[in-house]
DNA sequence: CGCCGCATTGACGTTCGTCAAGTCTAGTGG
DNA sequence: CCACTAGACTTGACGAACGTCAATGCGGCG
């Protein structure tokens, strides 16, 4: 909740190839670390912000994973996504200068504050930021399509499929494995965000784990078959 | 698909106060009116742009109703969502420089096509276009997140009375009933963006006139007890 | 008038949710 | 060091919701 004074530059930061700056030449990435207030961090399970909050800045997320979700009036919540290094959290805010979903750290974070009007003044002058911003936020729209895709057409299986091979991707794109991973979520978040109670999850690994697919000890998944899953997330038809 | 060349003026469409030069004072509205290059005819059952079809434009609804569609590569697709005048199609195409779904017509339309390079271009110059085009996109990114709650967490029922409520919504910001409205678009459309099935669409539908709470004849609908729709869209919980 | 696409309805099957019992793991305190 | 606990996870039995398949109805258009 304190923000943290720190003055820090996106043109030193090892996150430059996957965050804001993608795209950007050297000066032009001077002018980028201006956007950067500051930084802060968030631990476990505490929230960067909050349904109904006012808006005003946007979130580079430099360490740590998070998930966004909706909370609905009856008490439940609905996670309409996870968000690891190098990710912007905070698109939702600018229709209505407040925020419609939490964001919640699912484990010890550090975040980048990027004032939304300074990145809205910046943009004016640095075209490829504006052109940056832009497809950033285009990005997320073509996300939520796909998250649309899988709940309104794939069965369980398809989609933890879908969900564990879209993982270890973007995690591959940030050094890790292609084919280990720990999962920072419970099962009921990866229900939620699937359409699945969290049984349904379980079972579901239990079956790739019988089929061989993978490896499951907790949250530790390794991926003996990434064929077999990408199988699974493409002949959606299979089951005729 | 004959993009035909008659110059026309935001400043002077009867769609203004719903679509992009929303809030925008009368001499930005003259800048506007340069934004937009050329109006086009899609004719019912055309698409306007596909999926991989390169990007150059956004596209403002004039008049007519549209869909938006993934296919999926198995043949089958499904419905992102469905665009009536004044809402903006195309957003899809900025992260990669080319469309990732098809924009098909339900009836008969005319769209105001706009080149994004010019769009990005004039909103470096005026402020409150480049936050309009901000907000544009944020409202897309909030709307889906929306759908994914319906998806991820709501039955066939709740499903139904949101979709037709919210359709009902934004017909009436339109001028139209608040409880009459002629659906554009098929069952198995309808159960497309609801990720049901066409028959368990006509079976709720059937369920809701048996209840009183609506007419239905055909593509006819007629609300005859908003608050009972309202309350299925909340009260998820009343299943147990 | 007859055809075709769309919609409705019924019977039946599958998938997933619900409820409940039981297991595993990490963290805590004696 | 080990017993204890709480939270997360697994597994099974059962039922509800929705999908599937098939027959039928309806309405608009050539």
């Amino acid at each position: 909740m304190t923000p943290h004074a720190i003055k820090v530059a996106c043109s030193n930061c090892n996150m430059r190839e996957l965050c804001m700056p993608v795209g950007l030449s050297e000066p032009e990435l001077q002018r980028i670390d201006d956007l950067i207030g500051t930084r802060r961090k968030v631990k476990r399970n505490e929230t960067l912000f909050r349904n109904g909050e006012k808006f005003s800045s946007l979130y580079a997320i430099r360490t740590g994973f998070f998930k966004t979700c909706m909370a609905t009036e009856d008490g439940r919540d609905q996670v309409t996504g996870f968000q690891m290094a190098g990710e912007i959290m905070g698109l939702d805010g600018i229709v209505n200068d407040f925020h419609s979903c939490d964001a919640v750290a699912l484990e010890d974070a550090e975040v980048c504050v990027m004032p939304f009007d300074k990145i809205e003044e910046l943009s004016r002058e640095v075209t490829s930021l504006q052109h940056h911003v832009h497809k950033i936020m285009s990005r997320e729209i073509v996300r939520e399509h796909g998250v649309m895709l899988l709940l309104g057409s794939m069965r369980a299986e398809e989609r933890l499929a879908a969900f564990l091979l879209n993982l270890v991707q973007r995690l591959h794109a940030r050094g890790f494995s292609q084919s280990e991973l720990i999962l920072r979520m419970t099962r009921e978040e990866i229900g939620s965000y699937l359409g699945l109670k969290l049984e349904t999850v379980s079972r579901t690994f239990s079956k790739f784990v019988e089929e061989g697919t993978v490896e499951v000890k907790q949250r530790h998944v390794r991926i003996l078959d990434t064929a077999a899953l990408q199988q699974l997330v493409n002949n959606q038809q299979a089951c005729h």
